[in-house]
DNA sequence: TCATCGAGCTTGTCTGACAAGTAGATAACG
DNA sequence: CGTTATCTACTTGTCAGACAAGCTCGATGA
C-alpha cells in the first residue's frame, strides 16, 4: 500500500521546486537576491507557469522564497530558518525540559489572562466541558489525558489570538507525555490527577468571571504543579514562581 | 520599504490554506480522513481552483496533507509535527500581525523578568553594550537596527532559558523588518528612534538594578510603543496593555 | 464466479487571459 | 532647469476552461 508511494512518479512541481532549491543553495544566493521571473523559469524548465507556481509556492512555505506582486520572487531573509523546534530529543533533557515548561508557563499564563478579557460564551462553554470530562475521568478513575489537552487548548482558542493558540498547540504536542503521570493509574491513586483538575477548576472560574490576574496566576500555579508532579525543578525554575508579587 | 509588509492584503492562497488548516486542526481529523475535492473547496471558498491548489501546495509543504492523483487529498499521518513556524507572508495581515505582536510581548516581558533575576555581570555589559551603540546611532542619525537587535538577544540570553532565547531569536528574524519603520531616516526625524532608546534604557535600568516588575512592566510598554511606531492596534491589541495593573 | 472494460470521479498539467501592483521612462508644468 | 504627474512595460496574483493521467466501482460478458 505504502510502497506504492516509492514507485509513484514525481510531480513535476515537485522536481522543478527541488531543483531551485538546490539552485539557491549551491550558489549561495545572497538574501533579497531576484530570482528569475516566473515566465523565464517556465522556459528553462520547460513547464507550464501553474507548475512554477506551484513550486514557488511550496518554497514560500518552507521560507526560502518571498514573493512581491509587481515586482518578483526573492531569496529569503535566512533560508532554512523559516521555522521554529523543539526537537523531541532536548525536551527530555532536565534543564531543557525546564527551560520549555517556563517558556510555556509565559505564554500560557498569558493565554489565561486573554482568555478572561475576551471569551465568548461558547468558547466559555467549550472549556467547561473539558473541565467535566476530567471530573468525569476523576471520579471514574479513567483516562483523562485527552480532556486535559482539550482544557488547554480551548482556553488558547479563548484568547482569541490565533498565533498563540497555534503556539500553545504546538508545545503541547511536543509535551503530550508530560500528562501521563497525572492521569496514570498511579496519578490517580496519588491524588496527582485530583490535584490538577482542582487547579484546572480555579483557572476555569477565573476566566469565567473575567477575572484576568486571578486567571493568569491560577494558570502560573497549575504549571508549576505540573513542573512538581513531573519531577521537574533545577535551579532555573524556581524563579519565576513569585512573578507578579 | 519593508514597512509596506504590514499594510499588504493577504493572499487568497495563504487565506484558504489557513483556514484550511484551522479546519483540520479544529475537527480534529484523524491521519488518513480524506479532504473535500478541490472542486468543492473552490466553491466552498468561492476562489478559483488555482488558488486552492496552492493553498494545499502549501499545506503539503508544511507537512500536514497528501495528495493522490484520481484518489484526493488527505490528512497526513503527523499533521503540523515537527515545527512551530510564523511565516512571513501571514504576518503581512493586519490581525495577524498584531497576533504576533502579542504573544512577543508576552514572551519578552517573561524574558526581562527572568534577566533582572538572572543576570550576570558579563550578560549586562553585552547588553550595555548595545545599548551605547543605539546611542551613537541616535546621535549621528545612522543606523541602528542591528544594535536594536542585539539590545533584544542579550536580553533573551540574560534570562538564562536557552529555549526561551531560540524563540526569541526567531520571532526576531521574522520580525525583521519592524525595526525599520523607527531607525529610518524618517524615524530620527520623527523622534521614534530616541523614543524607542528611551524605552530600551528603562529596561536596561531595571534589569541592572534587579528590579524584575519594572523590567517586565518596560518591557510591555517597549513593546506597545513599537506597536504604536508600526500603526498597530487593532481591536486585539489594546487589551493586553492593562496586564499587571 | 470471475475477468474485462468503461463511465465517472479525482488530481496533475497546460493554455490564455485579465487584474493588481511596481519601477522607470516620459511628458507636462512651474 | 528641476519637479511633479502620468504613462508604459513588466511582474506576480487570480480566473476560466480544457485535457491528460490515475483510481474506483459497477456493468458486461464469458
Amino acid at each position: 500500500m505504502l510502497a506504492t508511494k516509492f514507485q509513484r512518479p514525481p510531480r513535476l512541481s515537485d522536481t522543478v521546486s527541488r531543483q531551485l532549491e538546490s539552485w539557491i543553495r549551491e550558489l549561495g544566493l545572497a538574501p533579497g537576491t531576484q530570482l528569475p521571473t516566473e515566465k523565464s523559469l517556465c522556459e528553462r524548465f520547460g513547464v507550464s507557469r501553474a507548475v512554477v507556481r506551484e513550486a514557488i509556492s511550496r518554497l514560500k512555505a518552507e521560507g526560502c522564497v518571498e514573493t512581491r506582486q509587481g515586482l518578483g520572487a526573492f531569496v529569503a531573509a535566512n533560508p532554512g530558518e523559516g521555522s521554529f523546534r523543539l526537537d523531541g530529543d532536548t525536551v527530555s533533557a532536565g534543564d531543557e525540559a525546564a527551560d520549555i515548561l517556563e517558556l510555556r508557563c509565559m505564554v500560557e499564563c498569558g493565554a489565561a489572562e486573554l482568555a478572561a478579557r475576551r471569551r465568548s460564551q461558547a468558547e466559555l462553554a467549550r472549556i467547561e466541558r473539558a473541565l467535566d470530562d476530567m471530573d468525569r475521568a476523576l471520579s471514574t478513575g479513567g483516562e483523562g489525558a485527552l480532556a486535559d489537552d482539550a482544557f488547554h487548548v480551548a482556553i488558547a482558542a479563548a484568547s482569541g489570538n490565533r498565533q498563540l493558540e497555534r503556539f500553545l498547540a504546538y508545545m503541547g504536542r511536543q509535551f503530550s507525555d508530560s500528562r501521563l503521570p497525572t492521569w496514570s493509574e498511579d496519578g490517580h491513586r496519588a491524588g496527582r490527577a485530583a490535584e490538577a483538575q482542582a487547579e484546572h477548576r480555579r483557572i476555569f472560574e477565573a476566566i469565567r468571571d473575567g477575572r484576568a490576574d486571578a486567571a493568569g496566576a491560577a494558570a502560573r500555579e497549575h504549571l508549576l504543579g505540573a513542573a512538581r508532579r513531573l519531577g521537574i525543578s533545577p535551579r532555573h525554575w524556581p524563579a519565576i514562581a513569585p512573578v507578579g508579587q
